[in-house]
DNA sequence: GAGTGAGGGATTGTTGAACAATCCGTCAAT
DNA sequence: ATTGACGGATTGTTCAACAATCCCTCACTC
């Protein structure tokens, strides 16, 4: 092991240690209550009220708000207050729209490049991951933790997406699966929900393993289309009470 | 025309309105300064100096680098201050990545859309906004204002991400465009580097008009893909005297 | 009863000052 | 040449205050 290999290990640790702003766990706090879903969307958060229960001053609260605003898990409105967002059906559509150009386009650009054989040794590593995500699934449904299945399976979008190799196009699945996050605490029967889709993991895997990669991309824009009929109905039903 | 025109269309206006934040505009002319080239990458930001010369509050002044660092034209180090945004050459790799996803992604999913005869009525005005960045670009150029030129160039690539008819997609595409104008700042020559897509541009109208969309997203992938090479080369010469 | 306008309380927007924590350059010591 | 300590400068965070804005209530008019 060089010298440069200690350091390049090394520096994959480093974001650990900046983690120290008052800021920023505050809103890892808010960002874990919100995605949880003990915060309902539509929740007004008081600056007085949040910055006295968490014991922070109002200044770093609103630190802590725009962060979670650029993560559109807030929307702040001026002179109005910072609320839970609210997504409607056109913002889920709009997140499918997206996640099928995401996800399709980096498979198939983590194809050509892996055809490309420039960036050959990573390959496998990041397939170990998909194949990781599926397996993490499997494991949750087989013990009946449902909540982990939901988990499972945006770590196995996450881990397609990869396959672009694009820190950008990471960050933009890791933002927009924390969104649709919001959608899914609207399902009422998350069991039935994410575990029909166990076996279409699987076989995307499949696909993928067998370098059948127009399969792959058919299969996810297929996955997507089903998700997405199934939330909008789902949201049709539940989620329009107002507006 | 009835009362829901109105209203939509007033809407549309209402964003104009709500810029009332003092942190809003001081991003705003932070912005203007950065994307212009009079602050160069790398250059750190002192809170009190530039406080004192916009005449706000440090904590205002906060927040607007909050603002921009969502917008990666600033980075902050904890506990060392913010810096104009500084890229790297793997930076403008993974930009042209994700831009090759996103645009070739764009023009798949809306010439899919438009098959499906759904949104019909809206494909003209998406294509008129292309032609309209054509001509722009075709005009400036003719009068040899070349910082023009560049602007119409992201105008286009703005249009043509805008088939896929998806705000997330927009404001992805409109973000991403904005941290490309760091780089290029750093290009000897922007006549002959903005010059030579004119006639690209033109040729992907083109095609979008005949409806071949197969021949545009290749058009486009390979505009990229000359872009890209282009912009590493001139970095790799020009930019990496440290680090 | 519906719509309009004027208080008034509550919340946010912004400021300025203060103190603690951290970084960075300098200088001495080994 | 590397290490360690000192000190100035800058950022991180808090606090208190005031201005600006919103929203609810209530009286008023028709």
């Amino acid at each position: 092991m060089t010298k440069s290999d200690w350091l390049s290990e090394l520096r994959a640790e480093a974001p650990r240690l900046g983690r120290a702003s008052t800021a920023g766990r505050v809103a890892d706090v808010l960002r874990t209550r919100i995605t949880e879903g003990s915060l309902a969307p539509g929740t007004r958060l008081s600056e007085e009220d949040i910055g006295a229960a968490l014991g922070v001053s109002r200044n770093t609260l609103r630190e802590a708000f725009r962060l979670l605003g650029h993560e559109r898990l807030l929307v702040h409105e001026f002179n109005r207050g910072v609320f839970v967002r609210k997504l409607t059906v056109e913002d889920v559509r709009d997140l499918y729209e997206l996640r099928r150009i995401l996800e399709c386009g980096a498979v198939r650009r983590g194809a050509e490049r892996h055809a490309g054989t420039a960036t050959a040794e990573r390959w496998p590593a990041l397939l170990d991951a998909v194949r990781a995500a599926v397996e993490e699934g499997e494991a949750a449904a087989e013990r009946g933790r449902w909540l982990d299945v939901g988990t499972a399976n945006m770590h196995f979008h996450q881990a397609v997406s990869a396959l672009a190799q694009s820190p950008r196009v990471d960050e933009a699945m890791g933002h927009l699966l924390a969104e649709l996050r919001l959608v899914f605490h609207v399902m009422a029967a998350p069991q039935a929900f994410h575990e029909s889709y166990l076996a279409d993991n699987r076989a995307i895997l499949e696909l993928l393993l067998a370098e059948d990669f127009e399969g792959a991309e058919k299969a996810i824009a297929d996955y997507l289309d089903a998700a997405e009929a199934q939330l909008v109905e789902a949201y049709s039903a539940a989620g329009q009470v107002s507006a």
